[in-house]
DNA sequence: TTTTAGCACTCTTCTTAAAGAAGTGCTACT
DNA sequence: AGTAGCACTTCTTTAAGAAGAGTGCTAAAA
């Protein structure tokens, strides 16, 4: 347990760090501490014995480690309200009435990446408890209809399909007719299986090709589940940040952001708003991500920054908490 | 003009620089043009006055400049085959009939992306000689629709609509039949006007949420021919390439690559396939620009190779070249 | 027992110098 | 016209020294 001069003193040193970006020496906390320098480095000492803080060499100045973080969020960061003016920014968003879902999230995160210099995230994805509204099939030529499928939360999914043999126009509104009899209502996860083992028997009889309508309506619908939407905002604002000075650190950075598990490593599932620094991250040993799921009626994903470790921890948190909040208020 | 030998070396340090990406000096041209150092820094002099070569410093050897560049692809290129392994890769793209064309595009210039470790670029936008094929209303809710529209071409783009009121069910399908029976077949560039113009002042007297309905549509529509979508590959391959060793190289091209007029940069008119070299690409001093437009019934845009100037442009240019000629004529 | 002053020490950063390499332009010769 | 030779320029690398920042430790003061 730290006592208190000390959590002043990480809190002082990180705060201090987050602003410069530069290792903290023992004179500048000096007059903060109403206490000389010597004391300061054997407070200093001690806190780097605990693992909170670090020297970038033997005689630097110290700068916080991971855990050095990982406490002052935990346990030294007030519950701090947004700021008025951050709070102005996003309400012009929440205030939109003409705004759906997704436009009101990447607006909004927008404005964080824009006003912080840190880069967005949004994992956009269908919920899965999205119920089948409507199946469509629409004919455009003689061998391509399209195939649409409708939820009741109002995502629309279409596959063009390429018929091997011309389809007649009847035994295709036969199909549309009985897929919708039968799947109306249904959630979209059991729509496969529905299709496979009840759906296939009756059909496939009077329908020549009803193979290639099974796939198509297949992997139309395997969109809901699988296509995980990424979204970036603000992808150069972090290469701002000194962290990112040499050419290695950049394309190291860049080619995280294109990578294809990018979902996996920002997916979120808890409910909260949390932070991750650094190797927690699972993203980047030299980044914190602040993230949190959001949960609509129609939807849910996640929301994430990307920032420095030596992030403003306050500021992102109460924005990302507004947005998070009012998105569900708003889009219940 | 110049001379045989004087194409011959301009060609020969474009080559060698290509490979090397330093300067050449005249001692590594000696054998390869049969002639002593000297004669080479003779001749090398003049292709620098004549501005096809430049020197880094005054002691250095000698680099192409842009006009250099230019000179070399359009005059000592022979016009090359593709070569039979990258031509091999590119089969298993058009060979394959389960693809879309958007999908046939981004696959094959993700090869061209990976074998080249160049950036690629797709410009996707739907041509304007699209026919409404036909309009759809989905109610989801009390108080939301979603407005469909499907063309003659199977692209299908959605909007979902918050009413004000809720609507009653019968209104809606009048609305909806009306709206087919009027625009079905009309170019969607025409479908705005026609709108507003013919099909308001009918309906609007009997359907009291008409301006919503309208507007709906209207932003559904402008999808069409506003939305062009832009997607990158391989991102981070120019990265690799020695000319953005610093910092700023890469903080500046990437910032390039998020810039939002992007599109206008990169959307080529013409219908060959053409070579932009840096100044020239409108796009980054430091960069040449491989592109040409693609044109098939449905569709139209622009695919585009971005790499260093010193870039393989035989080897682009076959593969586009190819590229284009497979999907114009698989989707024609 | 805690705090402080003082000092030697370490490591970084900046500047300068020197040595080596690469390659040119020019002159004079073939 | 082509070539050999050489002085010259510039870049790159390495080394060395000086200045600056900040530490850890010791011993004295509170």
């Amino acid at each position: 347990m730290l006592s208190g001069r000390q959590e002043e003193l990480l809190k002082l040193v990180i705060e201090e760090y987050i602003k410069s970006a530069r290792p903290v020496g023992s004179k500048a906390l000096c007059k903060k501490l109403k206490c000389s320098s010597a004391t300061v480095r054997n407070e200093m000492m001690l806190l780097e014995e605990l693992g909170y803080l670090e020297k970038t060499h033997i005689s630097s100045g110290r700068i916080p480690s991971s855990s050095g973080y990982r406490y002052y969020v935990d346990n030294l960061l007030e519950p701090k309200e947004i700021s008025g003016d951050d709070m102005l920014k996003l309400q012009t968003i929440f205030s939109n009435n003409n705004l759906v879902l997704s436009e009101a999230i990447s607006k909004s995160l927008e404005i964080v990446s824009d006003i912080t210099n840190y880069t967005s995230v949004v994992l956009g994805s269908a919920s899965k408890d999205n119920n089948l509204m409507k199946v469509e099939v629409v004919p455009i030529s003689q061998n391509k209809v399209i195939a649409i499928v409708i939820t009741d939360k109002g995502i629309v999914e279409n596959k063009q399909i390429n018929l091997s043999e011309s389809v007649d126009q009847n035994e295709l509104s036969k199909t549309t007719e009985l897929l919708n009899k039968m799947l109306v209502g249904t959630p979209i996860s059991l729509v496969p299986s529905k299709l496979e083992f009840e759906i296939k028997p009756i059909i496939s009889n009077y329908v020549k090709n009803y193979e290639v309508l099974y796939n198509a309506f297949y992997e139309a619908l395997s969109d809901f589940t699988n296509e995980k939407e990424v979204r970036f905002t603000g992808k150069t604002n972090i290469l701002k940040q000194p962290e990112f000075s040499t050419v290695d650190d950049v394309k190291n950075i860049i080619s995280k952001f294109e990578s294809k598990d990018i979902v996996s490593k920002i997916e979120e599932t808890g409910n909260e708003v949390k932070v991750y620094i650094g190797e927690n991250s699972e993203f980047d040993d030299n980044v914190a991500v602040i993230k949190t799921k959001y949960k609509t009626k129609a939807n849910e994903g996640t929301i994430a920054i990307i920032g420095p470790k030596r992030m403003e921890y306050d500021r992102v948190l109460s924005m990302l908490e507004y947005i998070k909040k009012h998105i569900e208020e708003k889009y219940e």
